[in-house]
DNA sequence: TCATTAGTTCGGAATAAATGAACTATTGAA
DNA sequence: TTCAATAGTTCATTTATTCCGAACTAATGA
């Protein structure tokens, strides 16, 4: 199997962060595995924001969050392992993870219920 | 013709506010709107990061940017003045706006030419 | 070797974004 | 008032992304 991409610090880019953490089960993920300093796999987000993810939507979340640079993914015997590149970020774009992991809890914390982002509210006309 | 929608404060949400931010053209507009104290039409933005935009894709961002509370946008005469709200997103996430538009910033200082995302095999320059 | 576990990749359906054409609102001039 | 110009919005169609079940790969242990 060829091995997983990850990007070089210099690479990583904003709006691909920005991508990255614009969507509640990643931001989610991210969130925890920057906040453990332990590496965590894939399989502990199987249920994220109270519902079940298919293991390959799972997948491809962690692929974004790789590919934006937010995380690094090595293999591990059976499983993979997963470490946030918080501190190279962190060199590059000073502030940048820590605001938005912050708002992210300050979200959390004013709405319990709803994480979710506002959907259309108009029906489509067909 | 009906009002624009503006989200209250309250309902503003950090992926929202990510996502609206992760493209390129956006977070040029927005930075552009932040940074200056005067209210900016719509039209000001036409030719963004060197590419000519489409009026109708122009509207469809700034609808981005309005409808995850980022911005402002009333008619005055016969343009729309669009302004920040930077103040009151920062109450609800404090340093989130400011920590992304310095990075957006560090970033166009790094690449002052690629801001996009790294797909052409060009010999990085470190 | 085979079974199990953990994750990736593929392919097609569902969803979202880009944009030319048509439309709406406002202003100013005739 | 009527017409033209200007500034944006909305519609409809094309294009690109995302989601997720099924099939696949890699490591481990019996």
């Amino acid at each position: 199997m060829r091995p997983l991409f990850h990007p070089s610090v210099d690479d990583v880019t904003v709006e691909a962060i920005l991508h990255a953490l614009s969507d509640p089960v990643r931001v989610a993920i991210f969130s925890d595995i920057a906040g453990s300093n332990c590496s965590q796999n894939c399989s502990n987000f199987l249920n994220v924001s109270d519902k079940a993810i298919p293991k390959s939507t799972l997948s491809q979340h962690f692929k974004a969050l790789r590919e934006a640079g937010l995380i690094r993914s090595e293999r591990q015997g059976v499983e993979m392992q997963n470490v946030s590149r918080c501190a190279e970020i962190q060199e590059r774009f000073p502030g940048l993870i820590a605001a938005i992991v912050r708002a992210h809890n300050i979200q959390l914390q004013s709405k319990p219920r709803a994480a979710k982002a506002p959907k259309r509210k108009r029906k489509a006309s067909k």
